[in-house]
DNA sequence: ACTTTGTTCAATAATTCTATTGAATATATT
DNA sequence: AATATATTCAATAGAATTATTGAACAAAGT
């Protein structure tokens, strides 16, 4: 940690930050980081690990500069450092998907069988949303919708897709995005809408990332 | 490491790859691989480590998928395994930068001490560039660089780097300096085009001190 | 003051990581 | 074939990480 050699001191605290991304449940916390501020509970329960756990990692995510903690009412919200963050999760990704084959492998078996459509871009889905040529579906809660959306989105969680069909157009095509690249609901909503003969396809990434191109966002409500 | 779950799966492959970046010597071995490949004994001689140790680390990265290993001879030459990692690594550094305290302090530290990432001194400087070896490049804004700057320097103000990096050569070493031992300028010049794959370094000390020591400076204009 | 709720702390055992040592292996040279 | 060189392997001890448990703590409402 302290050394005499500065190089060394600071490959140190690079390695500080990379080791607190070195765990499966710690980047999922900050994937679901991405969409939004959260509490510890919420986080917990979206992650499927105990409270105490996610405590844990969260404290191990704020020592290494990647989330800032805020004290609301009784509860504790947390929210990523900043945007570079974002970028940072980005190039693990990209770093990961172009060199281990283990993530072929994963993504050949749950994702693609799912979808073989090839997914729409970020500049794909602009130009042709501004000529209104497609229905732009975010399928995520409501809440994460509240927080922020792609421009002229409409929001239909996954869980009620199958009850709110008719608010969908048969003649058009639709673009369905969620949190982000591996983020299985527009996986599974590309599938329900294509039974049920829709012309459907998805985003091939998530809010996150358009935001951090520079893209448009729109927001529900200006104070959050 | 196999769950039911793809997402989970998925978030562990990318674990495994943060992981390997997260040991110090680790990410130093990678940074002398961004410059060039270079063999295991080569390696723990400029990391300081033992050949064994270098050797453990360096197969650890070949596993994450970060280097790819190739037989020459009777050495073991190592380089990354693409420019994505790159990438990863500028993105680590900039968020251990914005969100890191004590990468301030040591980066701070750095100004005071004289040796930190292999600067190149007015002598050597001098010599390379009057063989044509090197490219000088100022990083000042362009009013300074007109009131007096190193002999056959080009001036690319800092902010406007990202956007000029076609003037620049790829296949030959540049020198970049700035205001002085004191200013952030090259250092952040260095990163940048280390960054994009150019083969750059410091210069030891700034303007001043390279006018002080009695050597050549070129002025733009003759009345300032 | 008491209770509830949400979060953190402390202690633990199982697992994994690190650097060192010396032996083993593979390739090139004599 | 024997030797030298470069790298990897195997074994080890000390250190760090993980998830779990239950207790402790802080803030808000009763």
């Amino acid at each position: 940690m302290s050394t005499d050699n500065p190089k060394k001191s600071l490959f140190a605290q690079f390695a500080l930050v990379a080791k607190a991304l070195s765990h499966g449940n710690r980047l999922e916390l900050l994937e679901f980081l991405a969409q939004r501020e959260r509490n510890v509970e919420s986080l917990a329960r979206l992650t499927d690990i105990s409270v105490a756990n996610a405590s844990q990692h969260l404290q191990r995510l704020q020592r290494a500069g990647l989330v800032i903690a805020r004290r609301d009412g009784h509860s504790v919200c947390y929210r990523l450092a900043d945007e570079t963050v974002v970028t940072l999760l980005g190039a693990l990704r990209v770093v990961a998907e172009n060199n281990v084959a283990e993530v072929d492998r994963i993504i050949a078996g749950y994702f693609t069988s799912k979808d073989s459509f090839e997914p729409i871009s970020h500049d794909q889905l602009l130009n042709r949303s501004r000529e209104g040529l497609v229905t732009v579906l975010d399928v995520r809660p409501k809440e994460e919708f509240d927080a922020g959306h792609l421009p002229d989105a409409i929001n239909i969680p996954l869980k009620e897709l199958e009850h709110r069909l008719n608010e969908l157009p048969k003649d058009q095509e639709i673009v369905a995005y969620c949190r982000g690249s591996y983020c299985v609901l527009a996986f599974e909503a590309v599938e329900k809408l294509r039974n049920h003969g829709f012309d459907v396809r998805r985003l091939e990434e998530g809010l996150p990332e358009w935001k951090l191109a520079g893209l448009p966002v729109e927001r529900e409500r200006k104070n959050i």
